[in-house]
DNA sequence: CTCGTTCGTATTTTCGATAATTATCAAATC
DNA sequence: GATTTGATAATTATCGAAAATACGAACGAG
């Protein structure tokens, strides 16, 4: 159902590996984006590479500044926040709607969405941080919950804000061991909420689930930065 | 204060010159945006086209199809719906918060800006529609009430969100003389409750605003298309 | 007459190279 | 010693053309 997005231009593929790439904190945040070596590393010419930026910063992944490149966004702490507030209000939303209106086809998908992230390992072999495919699932799984609602620009608002988010979540899943907290058990209850249709509920363990990954973010970044 | 926003690249150039094209309707909605007609006409090379129409693409003033173009986006009465929800959401939230933290400075801009929207004519004098000078004015007092809250993020949601209303609020204004409305009325009244932090009364004046703004554009758009 | 195929054309996508701009750094000046 | 200047290198922005793809008309078979 998935699988690949099967990107038919170059551009598209480029924009794909290199979304991945800040999103799952392989870029660290701020450095430069060249276009030169980035044409080499994926051997196609500048122009795609140029192209692809371009996408990623009018999304809020990458900066351009005119006559001065491209660099991976910078992160800070009131951006952080500011932008969790706006998941917040908005991802409950969508979920609050999709309780509302979700079909039993929205039910599912959520089901089967958490099926694969119950089961998909949170930690890679080498690479410190969470895997990539944990990152998909973790993903997917959050889309899915509020696809229900028949509502395009929310989606992808909620799509767009979520991937801002992960260039956060990378930096202290590398630093710490995420505390004592459950967070398998935390999807578990959401994806029950959800499909049990308890809205104020869910939409509840929502919030929290998402402030709660914020606030482990921030400490690890003011105690560190 | 304004004035040239000095685009230093060409790029941005025709970029800007391309949005304004899109928002003040004189592209009509989902007409296809060929590139050497564009490159033609704005005197580049076509990559300067494809950068800037990639740009107005990501933020859904444009749509790209792979390997069959550009095209203006087009208009539905469910994604204004959407559309307008949202807006009325993330306005209200932002000039709530301005008027809870903003300062004087921020007071000055709003009195500023409404000073000069009531002073701009609303109406062209041939192209059917309200004046470039109008709806620009117009941008910049609504970009005001909400840019006092300190959250970038916010404030950029909000203006790309405006962007992509202006292109249904062309269409109504077009066709009819937007019924027996005093917007200017309602701008003045918007200015002097959010000066006089008058919260839950401005963000209900904006929420109203924004609505009735809406369903005039939907009354419009159901009666012909 | 309808459906499918082939071919030419229009358009997009990608490339490689040039022009323009910025960054670097050593020498020179105050 | 700090700041400016000027040449050089590195990088971005732009161009014009080649390659790939989609679109539509003409054609032929069933």
């Amino acid at each position: 159902m998935s699988a690949t997005p099967t990107s038919n231009t170059l551009t598209e593929r480029v924009f794909h590996d290199l979304r991945a790439d800040i999103v799952n904190g392989r870029m660290p945040a701020g450095s430069a984006l060249k276009l030169s070596p980035l044409a080499q590393r994926f051997d196609v010419s500048m122009s795609v590479i140029r192209e692809a930026l371009v996408r990623l910063s009018e999304q809020g992944l990458a900066q351009l500044s005119p006559n001065q490149g491209f660099k991976v966004v910078s992160i800070t702490a009131e951006d952080l926040i500011d932008l969790t507030d706006l998941r917040i209000r908005l991802e409950s939303l969508a979920l609050a709607e999709s309780i509302r209106h979700g079909d039993t086809a929205w039910e599912a998908s959520v089901v089967a969405a958490h099926h694969v992230l119950e089961r998909t390992p949170l930690t890679q072999a080498e690479h410190g941080g969470t895997s990539d495919a944990w990152s998909h699932a973790h993903a997917e799984f959050h889309d899915a919950l509020g696809a229900g609602c028949a509502r395009p620009r929310l989606i992808s608002l909620t799509r767009s804000m979520r991937d801002s988010s992960e260039v956060y979540r990378q930096l202290s899943t590398t630093r710490e061991g995420s505390g004592n907290r459950d967070v398998a058990a935390e999807h578990k209850a959401l994806m029950e909420l959800a499909t049990s249709r308890k809205e104020a509920e869910a939409v509840a363990a929502l919030s929290a689930h998402l402030q709660r990954t914020t606030d482990i973010v921030l400490a690890g970044l003011d105690s560190s930065d």
